[in-house]
DNA sequence: CGTAGTGTATTATATTAGTAATACACTAAT
DNA sequence: ATTAGTGTATTACTAATATAATACACTACG
């Protein structure tokens, strides 16, 4: 009955961004993008931590924290079963909704930098090609 | 002789975001747009500190890291001389290197959600007409 | 049943980042 | 020299993070 999943992580242990966290944003984002699908049931807290040589309690916090958030459920003795839908409202406003945060604070500092909302846009376009393109 | 300055600067204890950080950012920006020129005097650490009801240790450490950046400059007994001159080489260079970092990792997160590039470029849109419209 | 697999509660330790309180050294102006 | 104004070295405290070692409760499966 075990309906294991593929999951991609990349876990950066010296990135300054804690590594639970690191946990919550990649697999949330998994979720919103379909790529792990509900029903699913995400690897044992001890085998990423093999994995990863990290700390089982640390994967634990991070499954718990997606608990809380609704996204993973606790099956006792199974593990943590992917609860949400991906975002399928048609305006993408959950998925928009977890960088609406990031996207301020750089316009806001672009805007303190007098740089235009065209150079923020051309440097965006930059970056895309480089990272997604 | 002293050249003093108004300097306004937004500091949010609760943001997550730690104090000294907001400090080096804000007076950043505001440098390299114009608002502050060279030559003059910031306020003195124990002004701020008050001002904000934080410790100047706290505005020091904000200091010391400007004045390793070379924008500003450590004046024994006088205070800290603002150093450096607005981002003029016409490419905007300096200002856009303040900003990219930030920008790489939007991008990453959009292409994880599966967000196109013309759905973020229409949250900037939005993003915009709110903070610098 | 027994075994092996889940997640987790508990307690403890170590490290780091951020903030805070005090005392000090320096300069400017009188 | 004295006073009031600079920044800062030192030390300490707090909170967050990560790790570690146990022990526990539950489920699946033979």
């Amino acid at each position: 009955m075990k309906e294991n999943v593929n999951i991609t992580l990349i876990i950066n242990p010296g990135s300054g961004v804690p590594i639970y966290r690191q946990i919550v944003e990649q697999v949330t984002r998994q979720v919103l993008s379909s790529r792990l699908k509900e029903g699913m049931i995400m690897p044992s807290v001890r085998s990423v931590a093999s994995e990863f040589q990290i700390n089982p309690m640390t994967v634990s916090k991070a499954y718990n924290l997606l608990e809380e958030r609704n996204i993973l459920e606790r099956v006792r003795g199974v593990g943590m079963r992917i609860l949400k839908k991906e975002d399928n409202r048609g305006d993408n406003s959950e998925k928009l909704n977890m960088i609406r945060p990031s996207i301020k604070e750089i316009v806001i500092a672009a805007g303190q930098l007098k740089i235009s909302k065209q150079e923020l846009k051309n440097e965006i376009d930059k970056s895309w090609e480089i990272n997604n393109g």
